[in-house]
DNA sequence: TAGTCTGATATATAGAAGTGTATCGTAATC
DNA sequence: GATTACGATACACTTCTATATATCAGACTA
């Protein structure tokens, strides 16, 4: 039960985000009402396979029975969990580790003060800019983040400088979501092909 | 709905056939009643993720979500269809090769004598032994099977010789059957994990 | 602060999956 | 011919997905 329906529910979240569309977005492209999408991503629900496959057709999915023998070959392929186009395929894998450090370093950080709300926030953020490509030219953003991130630590920042990276943070996020559709190639099809009433967001 | 549904309905079957598991051994294994899988095999029904991940469990096969830009890639390591082991990988493509030859000589046989019952059975015998590994040594069984269809279409010989030949081909998908678990390793395992009252048949 | 987006949640209803059991025709085996 | 196993099918009944609609708290934006 809790087997191999959370991984599919897991995975159905993070390419939805990777796209960067909202449950009733989805909604909308798939006819599944939000509040049915809600319940599905939390595993709440026993889906049914069209379902299922309605979902996974819209977000560029594909769904296999895989000989449990090859398991490891495929997911060499697809990284396990097939999350599209994450950080570390789209343009080298330094932007994956810079927000693994950020990540880090915001861990550290909110063990030493637990009630800085800001951290959290930028953990979710970092969070969500994994499942995206993130080019060379915009690594200083994560790296001044980083920063940021650990001189609050160390206290020779306050708490602004803890918002200053988030707003640069989720500023990236946002752009990122809004040049997905130009920048991967066949996202674009998806999307225009799927448009409804609903075409923008945020 | 007819879409990946069917492929996964066939996929399903094909699977339970390759391990000489009857839909009551299966069911007996998932908890699934015969009824149902019947039903599951033929597409009737929009079965739920947690039947399919159950089913396929048990058949050694692993749900995924596949990003259909790897999807070429994947198949090319799981032969379109994840069915097991087949002729081809097990022991060289002779065997396949030679099953393929039946198929060819009995449908053109069938041409000619339409009436010819005998050659429907060893047409549907064939397609079963194709999920399995053949080994070198069985090879000259699937020769004289062919050769036997040819005479029977070319008048050189009548039918008991066709009769001969199926009973031939039905001893060695029978053999095939019962040895799996001892030659595919990974196939005992689960064969034993999962024996309830139904351990043997046919 | 007001307005808007997000995802989570509630309720009532329709409709399909799934269970249990039993039967049927076909085919293989003895 | 009798027995046995196979898959397909039928029926009544239960369970739960899925829909439609609406509300909610939390976070962003102007």
């Amino acid at each position: 039960m809790t087997y191999a329906t959370e991984h599919i529910a897991r995975t159905l979240r993070r390419a939805r985000e990777a796209r960067g569309l909202s449950q009733r977005a989805l909604g909308a492209r798939t006819g599944i009402p939000q509040s049915h999408i809600s319940k599905i991503e939390k595993g709440a629900v026993d889906l049914r396979v069209s379902s299922l496959v309605e979902l996974a057709r819209v977000l560029d999915l594909e769904l296999e029975l895989v000989v449990r023998k090859a398991l490891p070959a495929v997911h060499a392929i697809v990284g396990r969990g097939g999350e599209s186009t994450p950080a570390a395929a789209g343009s080298g894998r330094r932007a994956l580790k810079e927000l693994e450090r950020i990540q880090d370093l915001a861990a550290r950080a909110a063990r030493a003060r637990p009630t800085a709300i800001g951290l959290a926030r930028i953990q979710q953020q970092v969070r969500e800019l994994r499942h995206f490509p993130i080019a060379e030219d915009r690594l200083n953003i994560l790296r001044n983040a980083a920063a940021a991130v650990e001189a609050y630590h160390e206290n020779t920042a306050g708490l602004e400088a803890l918002q200053d990276a988030l707003a640069q943070l989720r500023d990236l996020r946002n752009a990122l979501v809004h040049a997905l559709p130009t920048s991967s190639d066949d996202a674009e099809m998806v999307r225009s092909a799927y448009s409804l009433e609903d075409d923008d967001h945020g």
